[in-house]
This record gives C-alpha cells, structure tokens and sequence, in this order.
DNA sequence: CCCCAGTGAGACAATGGTGTCTCAAATGCT
DNA sequence: AGCATTTGAGACACCATTGTCTCACTGGGG
C-alpha cells in the first residue's frame, strides 16, 4: 500500500534523526528523539513500539551499514593496509553512530550481543588476519585487539570531529595513520596515498 | 576525630567498589553500588549526597589517579616513546575507571568538563608535542588527536580484558605497540624494549 | 555496664520517563 | 467536497529510581 511506502522513508528519517541525537546525547529522551525528528512522541511510538525496539532498530541500521560498508571497502583484495584505507572510508559516515552503539553495548553485562557483531567482528578480524599472514602487518598484535582498536579509533575519531577539536576531512587520516602506522616515526616507510 | 579516620577509609573503599562496578555497568543504581561495596543505601547516601556527587567523587578519583600516574611517568625524561610507555603503566590500574568516565563524560553536550581534564589533556598533548619536536613522532597526526587517542586505546584495551577476550598481561603491549608502532610491520624498526 | 555514633532496613513522597489512550485537526486521495 | 488515514497534543496510569526520614540495633569506648 502506499501507506506502507510513505512509513518506510518515515521511519528511515525517524532512524537517521534518532541516530543523529543519540550519537551526541545518548541518554535522549523519547520526547527529545520525537522532536528532533520533527514529528510527535505519539508518532513516534507508532513507528517504534518503546525504547528498546528504537535502539535494537539503530543497532540493525548500524549493523546493515557497516555489512555495506564492509562489502564496499572489498576486504579481500590487494594490500591489506588499502583494504583497512577502504574500509575506514566506507564506514566513515557510520562512525558516530557505531560509537554510540559501541558504548551501548558495553551496558549488558551477560546479554548475549547481537549476532549481527560477532559476523562483522569476524569478518574485520579476518582482514587483519589476512594482513599478518602476507606479511604486512606485525603479529605481536592479536586480530581481535587490532579489531577492538578500530573501533576505539573510530569512536575517538568521532567524538574528537563532535566537539570540534578536530576537522572532519581530518577524519580518516586521522584514524588509519594512527591505527596503521602508530605515532612513531619510520624513516624509511613512507606511506603512499591512493 | 577518630571518627573522620574510619569514615575517610570506608569512603575510599566505597568509591572503589563503585567506580569497579560503574565500569562494568554504567547504569548500576544506587542500591547495586551500595550492596557492591557491602553497605546499606542509607549509608551510601551518608558519604555521597547523591548520584551526582558520587560521580563527581568518581571524577575527582580519576582525575587524580591520572595526576598520580602522569607523575610516575615522568614524562619529560628520555625518548617520548619511553614516557608514553611509563605513562601506559601507571595509569593501566585506572583504565577501567577511564574508560567509565570517558564514555560519561559524551553525555554532556555543552556542560563545561571538569577543569581537571583540560589540564590533564594538556600535558599528555605536551608529551606529544615534544616527541614530534625531537623527531620521534610524526607530525601530520596532531597531539590533539594522539591525546584522544590514547584514551580511546585504554577504553579499548580495558574493555577488551574485561569481555576475557584479551589477557590483562597483554594490555600494555597491546595500547603501546599499536599507539606508538601501529598496525603494519616495519622490519627496519624493532622497538627495543626496557 | 551504659552511652552513643554509626548502621541497616524499611517506609514514604517526589521525580521523570515510559507506554497507552482519546480526540480533534490536518493531510492526501478520489 | 467527501472520505479515510495519519498525525499531534494532551491526559493518564505505571514504573523504577531517587532522596529523605524514622527507628531499632549493633558494637566499641568510657
């Protein structure tokens, strides 16, 4: 029905708007994520049966995104370090949001998390994975730790640009110089830009 | 007074338990936070006003754990690198509490931060700054950002150990090596270490 | 032994957010 | 214009947490 087409870009807008708030307040309100989407806490309602359901809605947005972001940065071909370039790219436009969920999380103690993670954490880890094996990056660095760093990176990123205290074309270079090449200087390892 | 004594080591202990279970469960009610320290509500309430002022103590502990550590570490003796690594030993006790107060601290939009923070900021940004003016740092990541960060890598790592997914004997190897080294090999460069 | 500061347990109202409902107004289609 | 549907505004009860209070109890010091 034509009802339904008009819900669905509504509840997309909804989605970015509440993404958007929470990412800087994460403790919103219903009321305050209603207004900020520009339409009622009634409506809002409608689209989005509670809290849970609105932030388990923003956590498959942010799981569908970074599985996009994923496919798009094509992980598995040539370097692994352009691969990680790629992906830090792709993700760039999710980072706020995935830091907020990042913290989120670290709320449920035992809750098992969503299964949706574990598959992205895998196939991330399978990237730096790949990047030992060829030889490209170190191996005193575990996959899971390189993986845990990302998104720490991310979300640092992400805050840093939030509060102004770092530009957002600043953004990516910001997050795989540090996350590739560490803030030692290596002489003779300049790293080429695509 | 006698009194004051046992007050000040119940306090201290108090603030303990609190700050090792808000770093597991950020949204802990007052009620956990006093049973995790083995005393009544009531009591609780009788070193802390408030929810509020607990935190703010809670505040104040890191901010001073963080002085204590920057302290330690010397930072303005030998190599940068050096320093970062004394800096990531000192303060590696107080990450969890960290990493706590780091994610609280993006809740508040405007509200002006605790002074402390700034001057804590200020020092580890110098510590930055003096190994990019000595060389041993590159120069297009800005202190601002290695400041950042690093907070991000101890949130991180703290996490990473408290989901048992990393050994805590790991946590300093694993922020310092990726902080300072980053990800990609450089076989010209083996960090010697202390 | 007595005193008394400190505690724990519980009652209590106040608060703030949530979820549900109603109804009038607005919107869009025919 | 007429109709169906969706919306916004508000009212409402509900719930969890908080902050305050009382009171009985304990345990250590005089």
């Amino acid at each position: 029905m034509l009802y339904d087409r008009l819900m669905a870009v509504d509840r997309d807008h909804v989605l970015r708007s509440a993404a958007a708030l929470l990412t800087r307040k994460s403790t919103a309100t219903m009321d305050e994520v209603a207004k900020a989407a520009g339409i009622s806490r009634a409506t809002l309602h409608r689209h989005f049966a509670g809290r849970d359901a609105l932030v388990r809605a923003l956590e498959a947005l942010g799981i569908e995104e970074c599985e996009t972001a994923l496919d798009a940065a094509r992980l598995d071909e040539g370097p692994a370090a352009d691969a990680v370039e790629r992906l830090v790219r792709e993700i760039e436009s999710a980072a706020g949001l995935l830091a907020f969920l990042y913290t989120e999380n670290q709320l449920f103690e035992g809750e098992e998390q969503n299964q949706g993670w574990t598959r992205i954490d895998d196939r991330i880890s399978a990237l730096f994975r790949r990047g030992q094996l060829a030889g490209e990056f170190r191996i005193d660095l575990t996959p899971a730790w390189l993986t845990e760093a990302l998104y720490g990176l991310l979300a640092s990123g992400a805050w840093l640009v939030q509060s102004g205290k770092g530009a957002p074309r600043d953004f990516r270079p910001m997050v795989v110089g540090l996350l590739l090449g560490g803030a030692l200087r290596h002489p003779a390892q300049p790293r080429e830009e695509s």
